[in-house]
RNA sequence: GCCUCUGUGGCGAAAUUGGUAUACGCAGUGGACUUAAAAUCCACCGCUUCGGCUUGCGGGUUCGAGUCCCGCCGGAGGCACCA
């Protein structure tokens, strides 16, 4: 009996078996997922081999398209619904152009080597390869789940052998370069990486002197002297310099993983500075390069901004001062030369070697506080230093006006004035910057007026500034009284036999290109470029990174080895994990753990004399090496003999291949978080314009356009004790203006960041295809907002989507027999003319990256249709089209129950036709002084005349014009006329 | 401190060269359908003392300013002893 009541209402409440829901997405999505694998929907034709379309071709003279994210880490937490914003868009664009016919080239790759893959790998107890690969397919799958177009047979991972040993080949190349600045390249500009042989040559034939060893037969030095004068030229060289050592990561790290409170970037550990032997890249050597060729590249203007300032080219002078007992004397740097006239002290750093030049006795007469309380310049200076290299970077930083330091004894002479001036080292000049030494002018440069007052030195002022009437600080000679005027620097002193200089009167500009004129003429010091951009420091002593290909022999001296001979293999080791110290003992030293495995760092070899003895290198590279050419392992992934085929770089990436490129070529489109700024994209830059220079590459710079999605933030909530609490169970009550956050009928507080476990407010993919399916979590996702821009997540938003997919549906397909409903009737003028705007407007907003507003004039377009009493065939089938690129699984769908068999993946995108697109009668609005006060229904090709008229006399307009002539009229038909009534 | 960017309804956000501010979505309100609810469909939805007032605040340019200029205030990001 009560079966027999239930079973009607059941029936009656059930879900037609065709309505667009959850169960229904999932179904058509996976199987849309699988037919395209099936069919090699997305595979890009290559120029040649064996990398054809899903049709067999090779490339014709289809337009290539390449479009790619910047490539994930295999996470071991998988994806939250942050990450996979920018490739969604970038799928987006992809499958837009691939309907504009274009060969579209989509793909990814996973950046798999690096310090979270062995981190991950230490807590699991596994190896990092095989919590790598887990966590690769994982992500995989998520990613296929999307709907997600890459070109499966290009996908690869960093560590893949086949992979590290063109990474290893690259190294190769860059270790066997060096950089000739005066070398004029094939594309006419000045500069170029070339092989080391052409220097070699140089030295051997003469034309070219070998440093430290004047006069020398370059034959005449041994193997170990040879390689010391290379190592100073090749782009990958042994540095040792001053390096970040951060005891409590176990490494050491480059400048750009530093942060600016002098900690690890990751992990958050003190930093110090120690002189450790180490790999570096000679980056600097493209610092004006890298900042010259963001011309031709279509990047974010913040982007380019940060890399200037990362770059941070500044133009000055290097002035030689003579020093009292020191015959080297002392070479400074300085920006603003024409300042020597107010120089009253010198500065070096801590590090600079004329520190040991201190003498044993104070001179006579020296304040108390310049001794530091020492008996000797000796001692002061040596304590100085010791207390200095204990210091964290971070501890490096004054805090406002105090400046210590304190007096070498010695005293160098100003070349201008003939004026001793006393040596100071302090911390505050840094040793890598410059020439670690600097003329310090307290009355222009802060840091220099606040040393000079915390020591009671001198301050003389040399530039006119603001508010001070010139006859106080030199009433001798009548000059102008302009702000920034140079004023007391003049000498008649020839004591050296120089001309007299005088900068008096001019500015600051004229000053400096005065004295730089001077310096050179006296040869005292010329104008020089610098850069805050330090060299790359590339050695990582870590287990899980590519090793380098190199060998010692049994006197140091590095060899490197042969192509044959790559891939260097990892070897196991008893114990991968880093050996880390107390983040505070600074006088701890690295280990590499690839030096654990004995029999693997000796080695025989034969390199060319004879089967020798020798020790492998036990660091391994950093991270950034594989992502900094992973894009060009696309074009060719398979390739034995190239890291990629020129042929193919030049079809994809050339100068020539595509409109878009410009002069530089490149990739068309690259999506990724802005916080890459100045790590993998000015890393790879530098990278691929070695290989630009050596001929490898066609194109001079890597990614042509750029693209920084935002960040999807979330609200996490925290109970009265401040713990957080799970945000899905939070529910929020708005009254009027006020909301109000309760959670298990306590109170709790929004806040708003970022979205991750420990604030649990996680919301991953595979929730949405749960709930909603991939199409509508591609669809909110590409909706929320400008792409650019960081947006907050909201779950409760995503319905909005879904039920424009089910309406879309709706208007096609009958819910409870799942057959087509669209009417073969040519659709009515007004439907005609919505959908020719809305498929010019689209496009435009698809041309312009900017799915949100595209999205909103395709919903307008479908809530059109679904006041229509039928649905035009002609109508909705440009719109499941135009749906297409961004929920590509309903798209197919509808596509292929409307009659359709082929995939609209190679679809024709609409164009709209232009009869239809002018209207006939529009809106003109009548503006009084600037407020709307009437509108008009006229004719669009109404004249100027005739729309001045009407508006005079349409209805009620006197009550704002009054009775007398207007003052003014302006008319622009046929939208506006803007009257200014007579007072 | 220096360099970028940003500020529009209850919320996410639109507004192409200065030309009808608030498209589209969420939330909300009313109605139709239903025994009822959900779903769907239709309508409304900045504030207002009904004069008007509204794009963070104060000025300016203009017939006309969210948009351009000057000065503040708030928010985000980057760099930071770089001579």
């Amino acid at each position: 009996m009560s079966d027999e009541t239930k079973k009607p209402k059941e029936q009656y409440t059930a879900e037609p078996q065709w309505r667009y829901n959850a169960a229904l997405a999932q179904d058509i999505e996976l199987k849309w997922q699988k037919e395209w694998d099936d069919t090699g929907a997305f595979y890009a034709a290559n120029v040649k081999g064996n990398l054809v379309n899903g049709k067999g071709d090779h490339a014709g003279t289809q337009k290539p398209y390449f479009a790619i994210d910047m490539f994930p880490f295999p996470s071991g937490k998988g994806l939250h619904v942050g990450h996979p914003l920018g490739y969604i868009a970038t799928d987006m664009m992809s499958r837009y152009h691939r309907m504009k016919g274009e060969n579209v080239l989509h793909a990814i790759a996973f950046d798999a080597f690096g310090l979270p893959a062995e981190q991950y790998a230490v807590q699991t107890g596994q190896h990092p390869r095989i919590t790598t690969e887990e966590n690769i397919a994982n992500m995989r799958r998520q990613l296929h789940r999307m709907g997600l177009s890459f070109d499966s047979r290009r996908s690869f991972a960093t560590t893949d052998m086949n992979y590290v040993q063109w990474t290893q080949w690259i190294f190769s190349q860059i270790y066997n370069s060096w950089y000739d600045p005066t070398f004029t390249r094939p594309d006419g500009g000045q500069g170029s990486a070339r092989p080391i042989s052409t220097l070699i040559d140089q030295f051997t034939n003469g034309t070219r002197s070998i440093p430290g060893h004047a006069g020398a037969q370059w034959s005449d030095l041994t193997t170990r002297e040879q390689e010391d004068v290379l190592n100073d030229f090749r782009l990958a060289y042994i540095s040792k310099a001053p390096v970040n050592w951060a005891p409590g990561l176990g490494t050491v790290l480059a400048n750009e993983e530093v942060t600016a409170d002098g900690r690890s970037e990751r992990g958050n550990f003190p930093v110090f500075k120690r002189q450790l032997r180490q790999w570096s890249m000679r980056i600097t050597a493209y610092g004006h390069r890298l900042i010259e060729d963001l011309e031709t590249v279509d990047w974010p203007d913040k982007v380019k901004a940060m890399q200037r300032n990362w770059i941070g080219e500044s133009h000055g002078a290097a002035i030689h001062f003579d020093v009292d007992r020191v015959a080297d004397g002392l070479d400074i740097y300085t920006t603003r030369p024409d300042t020597i006239f107010g120089t009253t002290f010198m500065v070096i750093s801590p590090e600079h070697p004329l520190c040991e030049k201190a003498p044993a006795e104070w001179p006579v007469g020296v304040p108390e506080q310049w001794t530091g309380g020492y008996d000797s310049p000796l001692e002061a200076v040596r304590a100085y230093r010791q207390a200095d290299e204990a210091k964290s970077a971070a501890d490096h930083v004054s805090d406002g006006q105090t400046k210590s330091g304190v007096f070498t004894g010695l005293y160098a002479i100003n070349p201008v004035t003939g004026q001793q001036l006393p040596i100071f080292t302090a911390d505050y000049v840094l040793m890598d910057y410059g020439f670690g030494a600097i003329m310090a002018v307290p009355g222009g440069d802060q840091r220099d007026y606040d040393f000079a007052t915390t020591f009671g030195l001198p301050i003389v002022y040399t530039v006119l500034p603001q508010g001070v009437i010139v006859d106080d600080l030199d009433g001798s000679q009548p000059m102008v009284t302009k702000v920034g005027t140079v004023i007391n620097s003049a000498t008649e002193s020839t004591a050296h036999g120089q001309q007299p200089l005088s900068l008096n009167g001019q500015s600051v500009a004229d000053a400096t290109s005065t004295v730089i004129t001077w310096l050179e003429e006296e040869q005292i010091g010329n104008g020089v470029t610098s850069y805050r951009l330090r060299d790359w420091l590339f050695s990582r002593q870590r287990y899980w990174g590519e090793p380098f290909p190199i060998v010692y022999d049994e006197d140091e001296v590095p060899h490197l080895l042969p192509a044959d001979m790559l891939p260097v293999r990892l070897p196991d080791v008893p114990d991968y994990t880093p050996k880390t110290f107390d983040p505070d003992d600074a006088s701890s030293n690295p280990e590499a753990p690839l030096s654990r495995n004995t029999e693997w760092t000796t080695v025989q070899l034969d390199l060319g004399d004879g089967l020798k003895t020798y020790h492998r290198e036990t660091n391994t590279m950093p991270n950034w090496a594989g992502s900094c050419w992973y894009y060009l392992r696309y074009l060719d992934p398979q390739d034995d003999t190239y890291c990629v085929d020129p042929s193919e770089e030049a079809y994809w990436m050339g100068p020539d291949h595509n409109a878009t490129a410009g002069k530089s070529g490149g990739i068309d489109l690259y999506i990724g978080g802005v916080e890459h700024a100045v790590l993998h994209l000015l890393y790879a830059r530098f990278w691929h314009k070695v290989l630009f220079d050596l001929g490898y590459v066609s194109s001079s710079e890597p990614f042509h356009k750029l693209f920084n999605q935002g960040y999807v933030q979330a609200y996490a909530y925290t109970d009265s004790r401040g713990q957080y609490v799970p945000a899905a169970e939070v529910i929020e009550t708005v009254e009027g203006s006020y909301h109000q956050f309760e959670w298990n009928g306590e109170m709790v507080n929004r806040e708003f960041g970022k979205m991750g476990k420990s604030l649990k407010n996680i919301v991953t993919p595979d929730d949405m295809y749960e709930e909603y399916g991939a199409d509508t979590f591609r669809l909110y996702e590409m909706s929320m907002g400008p792409l650019a821009e960081s947006r907050p997540w909201n779950t409760k938003d995503v319905t909005g989507s879904l039920r424009f997919l089910q309406r879309l549906w709706r208007n096609c397909i009958n819910e409870q027999t799942g057959l087509s409903t669209v009417t073969d009737e040519a659709p009515d003028l007004k439907t005609l003319k919505l959908l020719n705007k809305t498929i010019a407007e689209v496009t435009d907003e698809m041309e312009g990256m900017r799915p949100n507003t595209a999205i909103a004039k395709l919903i307008v377009l479908n809530n059109h249709l679904t006041s229509l009493p039928a649905v035009p065939r002609a109508a909705v089938e440009p719109l499941i089209l135009m749906v297409a690129p961004i929920a590509p699984h309903i798209a197919e769908e509808l596509w292929n129950r409307l009659g359709h068999d082929e995939s609209l993946a190679h679809a024709d995108w609409p164009v709209a036709d232009p009869q239809y697109l002018g209207a006939d009668l529009v809106t003109a609005v009548i503006q009084v002084k600037g407020k709307v006060r009437a509108k008009l229904e006229v004719p669009s090709d109404i004249t100027e005349e005739d729309l001045r008229d009407r508006a005079l006399h349409s209805e009620g307009i006197e009550k704002w014009i009054g009775t007398l002539p207007p003052r003014k009229v302006i008319v622009k038909a046929p939208k506006i006329v803007s009257i200014v009534p007579s007072e």
